[in-house]
DNA sequence: CTGAAAGCGCTAACAA
DNA sequence: TTGTTAGCGCTTTCAG
């Protein structure tokens, strides 16, 4: 097993080919502390620096400093391809102002994520941006509590002081319905999501009240709610709907997983998408336009949403004494594709 | 601003209550020199080391030993949705044994790739696990050089004492050759991936091969080498085969993200699939199966070749002497959906 | 078996 | 403007 014992220029190595002593070197190398030194040594330690290929050590600089210069971001499934772009957006922003992302992925396991958590806090992380927020969260309680620096994204909770980028579910689902109700549609089925995320409770609300809003009647009947946003939480969804209730045409998916879980009920039974049943989805994640058939679904920017997480974060660990906006909410977009057709009388 | 100051119990708090010194404590603490300790003492030590919640500080642990306990992963798209799979195989082993992965994706840029390696080495990570490998890489040289522990993961290039984990690629297109041909096809066409990358190498040869085995003609106009394996270059590629090749009634692409190419440029020119045209991927990345059609192709192995990868890197990075397996090259399964028909005559 | 002390590489307060 | 020094929290040699 042999290790090449790996080494490098130390801040004493550089200043003793500068001739200065250790501590100018650092002054040379910190922006904060550079005018202290005259311009001259200056130029010539930042040379020789620069010629040795000195790197500090992130340890000891971590160390002295108590910063480790690394953001934890929690992520509830990373195979769900809603969230490698918001990850992107999230990096896009935090490496090159310094920070390494740490990335993990909890499996919407509670009891992974409060390890991870753990974990995480150990590794003393600077700051965290969640993707994993339930609406009363114990994880989050505790970050708040330990006043780590945190910023949600996607779900929210209630609460003050707390950091989040969502987007507009509740008028995403309006658009939904508005646009079903618009082919003709009046019986219009809701498999909605996890209750105690923000996203399956918002979404849920919207659907009432658009059904509310289109003078549609609203059918308890005609409501499912999932226990995750799953593909096999969809199909057994949609299944039990077509079991259980009055027959309705069209169906309204808390999220594009959901929605994908239809087309696997619908196919099961003989039916199709989009002539005997309309479905639309939620989230506009990457591949759903090839699917079979083309999901109708509402967009949120996710790349931009890891932007906006990741700049309200930095602004909290940087930013002197501007307050970053508590709260961003985009608006949504509907997107309609082949999951969708006129209503048959 | 107002950033709570966290504060944790250190060694000499736990040492200080426990009334030893702070290197007994240290001994405790670590497993390597509990046996150094008095029973009793290690017992009343690891009890209020508890109680107190105390967690070592990482920088301190790092500057000591030199350790980060930190693994760097490489991925050169994490929008491919092959990856989430293989990323979360990879941290299954490495969470667990006490490892933090950094994961980073280089969007398959040279420049950002040797930026992030770059950045990694400066954050002392203790080990890599590459995606990203050209057949000539200059990343790989340099991590080879530098003596920093490494593995490739599905992509590998030629050189002594390179750790691999791949696929049997020449076999897995010899599967789709076989499959066609045994379905009628006689003019089978290749989109090859980039003949830099192992993967897109070795399944061009392994189409080469099969197509000979098989007692079939080699048409060079039958083939098309793209230069990404992207959705983009998949439509570009077939279209570039449709105009110019004599007609033909198959096609291989190079992985999955080049056939759903075939299916757009399929249905730009009203061609339908399997009908006109039978497809074949790479890879069985998640969905593929959705997808309309849904999609033949040979399945490789994700989850185990994160699994693999990882415990080639723990063992470089923790094993007393034992060698790790060189490369691990994992047999492959082909998956029949409903790309794939019988040809017509 | 336990304590004392040095030192990993860096920053920052203090001196000159 | 530059040098000196202490010390971040830990491991590890060396004494006892």
């Amino acid at each position: 097993m042999a290790r090449v014992a790996r080494t490098r220029a130390t801040l004493r190595d550089v200043a003793e080919r500068a001739g200065v002593h250790s501590s100018t070197v650092s002054r040379v190398l910190n922006p904060k502390t550079r005018p202290m030194v005259s311009e001259t040594v200056a130029a010539r330690v930042l040379e020789i620096a620069n010629d040795m290929g000195y790197r500090a050590n992130p340890f000891a600089l971590s160390l002295k400093t108590n910063r480790s210069f690394t953001v934890g971001v929690l992520i509830p499934d990373i195979t769900n391809p809603v969230f490698p772009p918001i990850i992107r957006g999230i990096e896009k922003v935090l490496g090159p102002a310094g920070y390494t992302t740490i990335l993990a992925d909890s499996d919407e396991d509670p009891d992974i994520e409060q390890g991870i958590l753990d974990r995480m806090r150990a590794r003393q992380v600077d700051g965290l941006i969640l993707a994993t927020a339930h609406r009363a969260d114990q994880v989050v309680e505790e970050c708040e509590a330990d006043g780590i620096p945190f910023v949600l994204i996607n779900r929210t909770m209630a609460g003050e002081g707390i950091y989040s980028v969502t987007n507009d579910d509740f008028g995403g689902i309006a658009m939904a319905v508005d646009h079903l109700a618009d082919l003709g549609h009046r019986r219009i089925a809701h498999l909605a999501g996890p209750q105690d995320l923000s996203t399956g409770f918002e979404r849920h609300r919207g659907y009432l009240e658009a059904i509310k809003a289109r003078g549609l009647e609203i059918d308890p009947e005609l409501i499912f709610v999932c226990r995750a946003f799953t593909e096999e939480q969809g199909k057994t969804g949609l299944e039990a709907l077509l079991d259980s209730a009055k027959p309705f045409t069209a169906v309204i998916a808390g999220n594009d997983m959901l929605a994908l879980g239809c087309y696997d009920a619908l196919e099961d039974r003989g039916l199709r998408c989009p002539e005997d049943m309309s479905v639309t989805g939620f989230n506009d994640m990457p591949f759903v336009d090839k699917f079979r058939p083309p999901m109708t679904t509402v967009r949120i920017p996710h790349y931009e949403m890891g932007n906006a997480a990741a700049n309200i974060l930095l602004s909290l660990l940087e930013g002197e004494d501007e307050e970053p906006p508590k709260s961003v909410c985009q608006t949504l977009e509907l997107i309609v594709r082949g999951s969708t057709a006129k209503a048959r009388d």
